[in-house]
DNA sequence: TCGGTTATAGCTGTATACATATATTACATG
DNA sequence: CATGTAATATATGTATACAGCTATAACCGA
């Protein structure tokens, strides 16, 4: 065997040691800053500076550029000159917007190229429930918000049509952290209930092959949260914790 | 009056002599060379350098990449590390996912929110038929690729919901420019014929303020040109000319 | 001749100094 | 005291030198 230009015997798995390549920082610190919008680490109105970042993450100024504008052409954070980057909130009728486009886009995602569901799916969705039902005696906002999280990325899997699976994300990681901020103004447990309803009853689904049922599901309690912040916003009111039930009974 | 810092007299009007700003210079550079992809200036495969692109626009390598970034999470281009950023081609399958994504979301515009129809969106309707029809005698790509373009921009400012509008902006100018590919192959007076009747059946559709019959036109034409490149790739030759004829028949 | 190594040209990726924009604050002025 | 102005701190925007990656081609040896 050869020695290289630097006199060292060539790793027979060179990709190990090599480092991270460049798009694979960019996805990871990507993620890491989408996710802490999404947890409210950073809540809307949050100045977000670049030096500060790329401090932490031991890179230059540059890469957190691309990041943050990344995260600017998708909505999630504004650029201001001279000002700072600042985490974007999002009016009520965005969001409405947002959330009529999602549940059209769940129905549809059935339709458009619809990936199998395999035993992966339903034992992660089994986990998922699991760690749902231990939610209830601890109110943590983040650990519930993590779990809508990747019940998304469990079900976006699901979807074949590439474009339609990014938007979906896209959308989802626009919308989502805004549920999140009305948390505090609700009944935790019936919260939770809800999730663990909506995990049950989508693991149901996957359990006897329905995929169609998985999505109606879903777009069923997209449909209860937007009503939930809806009113809440409108009404400026305490929003009614039953309001799920009542509508699950109506249907 | 006072003489500001340097002296001079302040203008009156200073907005106007104000520099372009960095977010107006982005929009600039990024529409210019996201048409230049559309209409083929730059076909799938082109390697276009960011030095170049630099030059021509008198700014450095740091705005460019800002722009090609973006078009890069839009999927029109591909940055190579060591080798360029190259323009994106789109296989069957993907152009077909898109495709049938943009079907749903043109009819979905007809309902989520929209907004009305004017007088000048008539108007610009009827001056987009007059130039069709002028297209008969010479074979122009490029015209009839600014055509297609100026027809999504005026259907898309009928689409109220902001996310409803960037997802189908964006899956136009991911899609447009395969089809522009398919032109050199196919009778061109069919092609422009086409063209000019889903102008003018747009163009009735709207002056009857019927939103709903737009969206079904435009739906329709859709199909068409997919199951055209459809068929031109799947049996590798020539596509049928009358298709869309034969289709409006049995419908 | 062929296979593999190595030098090289040219591209994107990164770091950084500097330019510019903005909000804040202090201050002069009526 | 109110108001407009200017200095200043701090943020993002830009330009650029340099590092790292890739494809190409020249080169060497079995």
């Amino acid at each position: 065997m050869k020695k290289n230009k630097s006199g060292e015997i060539p790793s027979i798995r060179p990709a190990v040691n090599k480092r991270e390549s460049a798009s694979d920082r960019h996805t990871r610190i990507y993620k890491a800053i989408r996710e802490r919008i999404s947890l409210l680490y950073y809540p809307p109105h949050t100045v977000i500076g670049e030096v500060e970042l790329a401090k932490e993450f031991s890179v230059s100024r540059t890469p957190i550029r691309r990041v943050l504008q990344r995260l600017h052409f998708e909505g999630l954070v504004e650029i201001r000159n001279g000002v700072g980057t600042v985490v974007t909130d999002i009016d009520l009728k965005t969001m409405k917007e947002v959330y009529d486009l999602r549940m059209f886009l769940t129905e549809l995602s059935a339709e458009l190229s619809p990936r199998p569901i395999t035993a992966d799916h339903i034992n992660v969705m089994e986990k998922l429930l699991q760690r749902t039902k231990q939610m209830y005696d601890k109110r943590d906002s983040v650990a519930y918000g993590q779990l809508c999280n990747e019940l998304h990325e469990l079900l976006i899997s699901l979807i074949g049509s590439v474009p339609l699976r990014e938007i979906t994300d896209n959308l989802y990681y626009r919308s989502a952290r805004i549920w999140v901020t009305f948390l505090p103004n609700l009944d935790w447990k019936q919260v939770i209930k809800d999730q663990e309803l909506e995990t049950s009853e989508i693991l149901s689904a996957m359990q006897r092959d329905d995929l169609r049922g998985v999505v109606q599901v879903r777009r069923f309690y997209l449909h209860c949260i937007l009503t939930r912040i809806s009113d809440y916003l409108t009404s400026g009111s305490r929003v009614r914790v039953n309001l799920v039930r009542s509508m699950r009974n109506s249907r």
